[in-house]
DNA sequence: ATAAATAACTACTACTTATATAGACTTTAT
DNA sequence: ATAAAGTCTATATAAGTAGTAGTTATTTAT
């Protein structure tokens, strides 16, 4: 299951994503605007800051703002700042390898393989979903999908 | 990830469909052969049996074996009775559905629909992964994954 | 009939991780 | 200088996972 972390993460992006109009957007704000709990919000950021993916500016007048397109976010790389592996099982993750505790003979294990087929067509649907992509479901006609 | 719980009950049930010669097969001998906490490992069974894919017998001479063909045991199932949900989020979960906390209009939700295109994709391997493949890989040359 | 072997069931404890909160510090605009 | 922001680190609380203990029920062997 996703963590309210990462879900929290993803609705920040769609929000800083949509306020084009006028950036860039106080923690303050964005946390009642998607009542998010205002101090846990501002570690999220900050995560998504240092990744690379907000702009902040501190002072009067200060706030967040997306550093790259929202069409250049993926779901993916947001859940693995979050959330960390996409994969079940450690011994199948890409980005966050580890031998499992469990697992006596990693060559051998039965599981293994369908677990990594798992990632893989994970990994397909999530890297080729964006903020911009969430955004546009948001807004436009439900029947459509 | 997997819970311990589920790996624990995939290695049983690995177990069990190899035990062939002499069953049934006692929880302390299980417990001893697969390295699993003995305690955990007869409440895992006892949920196992009771969603009717063991069969168990008490007294001596008793212990646990399989009541399906390992070919018929999907790890879905599994995943299913130790886990609970596939999905990475409840509101986009087959058997398990429930309303998304943050979620205040499923209709316009912008990750809904790429969460059950995941589901979806994991199911497809899940669902056609059994017991009897789990075996077949474990003990089968493994280049020829 | 009795004893021994085994699973069934329930309750509890410990540990870990996720969620949330607090407060002091830094930077910027006016 | 002051106020308005973000930064950073530490801590508290809640929830979930993992594991343990003990008692009861059933079956088999003698």
């Amino acid at each position: 299951m996703l963590s309210k972390k990462t879900k929290y993460a993803i609705k920040a992006l769609v929000a800083l994503g949509k306020n084009i109009e006028n950036p860039p957007m106080q923690i303050v704000r964005l946390a009642e605007q998607e009542m998010i709990p205002r101090k846990f919000l501002e570690q999220i950021l900050l995560d998504l800051r240092n990744a690379g993916y907000l702009y902040s500016k501190k002072g009067a007048g200060g706030g967040y703002s997306l550093n790259k397109d929202a069409k250049d976010i993926y779901l993916v790389d947001i859940l693995r700042i979050t959330d960390g592996p996409i994969a079940m099982v450690p011994c199948a993750s890409l980005k966050f390898y580890r031998k499992c505790d469990e697992c006596h003979d990693e060559v051998t294990c039965g599981i293994r393989k369908t677990f990594i087929d798992v990632r893989d067509a994970t990994l397909k649907i999530l890297t080729h979903t964006s903020i911009a992509d969430v955004i546009a479901r948001e807004t436009s006609d439900p029947l459509q999908f």
